[in-house]
DNA sequence: CTTGACTCCGTACCGGGGTACGGCGGCTAG
DNA sequence: CTAGCCGCCGTACCCCGGTACGGAGTCAAG
């Protein structure tokens, strides 16, 4: 049954009391009912609201994007959910290319200097020019 | 050729003129020059840090990386350098593969929900590890 | 009944990377 | 000479995603 208390309920996802109390303030949580001392209680559907956060955020997602996709309507379309994932795929593609850029240029930093004569390299240095090919 | 009064520097590597400024509070920037006005000059030493400054950004150091590289002693070692950038690329390379098993989840996201049958597929549930509970 | 853990609330703070504001003074072209 | 940028400075503000604090009230075990 339901009637988790916050720690319960933030322990069961993993996240800390007061990242609780925070998603709540930005709205991605809903107002938990409350027991007669004021505590909240929080049900599965909650708990299941969390869980989509977290998993969100692991995928990627902003805050700001999980409310929308979490929000307000609550009735967010599958279709809708598929199309941001969509867009946050190609995000991720395109944040890979560019880390595999970004790689490639520190291994031949890494391998010109090594092996370098040293001044040769001052630096990044030639990160600018050689490496980058065109840099702005 | 130097000179440089702080807009134009700042233009000339592509950054605004408050990103110097914040450079400089930062301690990246060594204090310039001033003229008898008090304006900042620029000179092609500063114009080379500055652009080290930004080419480390795009290799993905921070600004606190950077200003370990740069100074105190303002003569960094190439090992130094090498091995901060080995390290980086290590760091680049757990983000890439982050990042793979997050495309990963976000493809199959997209593709099961595009010809599943819809409701079999509430928003991430399967990204999860293995969420039930249903909304609505 | 007491003690200690848990919860309440608002607010402040952290680090990262800037961006903006406002009042002042210098510089340059018309 | 004067308008209109440009630069000076400190300070405040922004987004992001949390984290911490402190003085209350509550609950359960001993």
């Amino acid at each position: 049954m339901a009637g988790l208390t916050i720690g319960k309920f933030a322990a069961a996802e993993g996240v800390g009391v007061e990242t609780v109390r925070f998603y709540q303030r930005r709205g991605l949580l809903t107002l938990p009912e409350r027991q007669d001392s004021g505590f909240r209680e929080y049900s599965e559907a909650d708990r299941w609201r969390l869980a989509f956060i977290r998993r969100a955020r692991q995928l990627g997602f902003t805050l700001g994007e999980i409310g929308e996709l979490l929000g307000p309507a609550e009735a967010r379309s599958t279709d809708e959910i598929v199309r941001a994932a969509g867009a946050k795929l190609e995000a991720i593609e395109k944040q890979v290319r560019d880390l595999a850029v970004l790689r490639c240029k520190l291994r031949r930093l890494v391998q010109v200097c090594e092996h370098g004569d040293g001044d040769d390299c001052v630096a990044l240095r030639l990160t600018g020019t050689d490496v980058n090919g065109k840099e702005r």
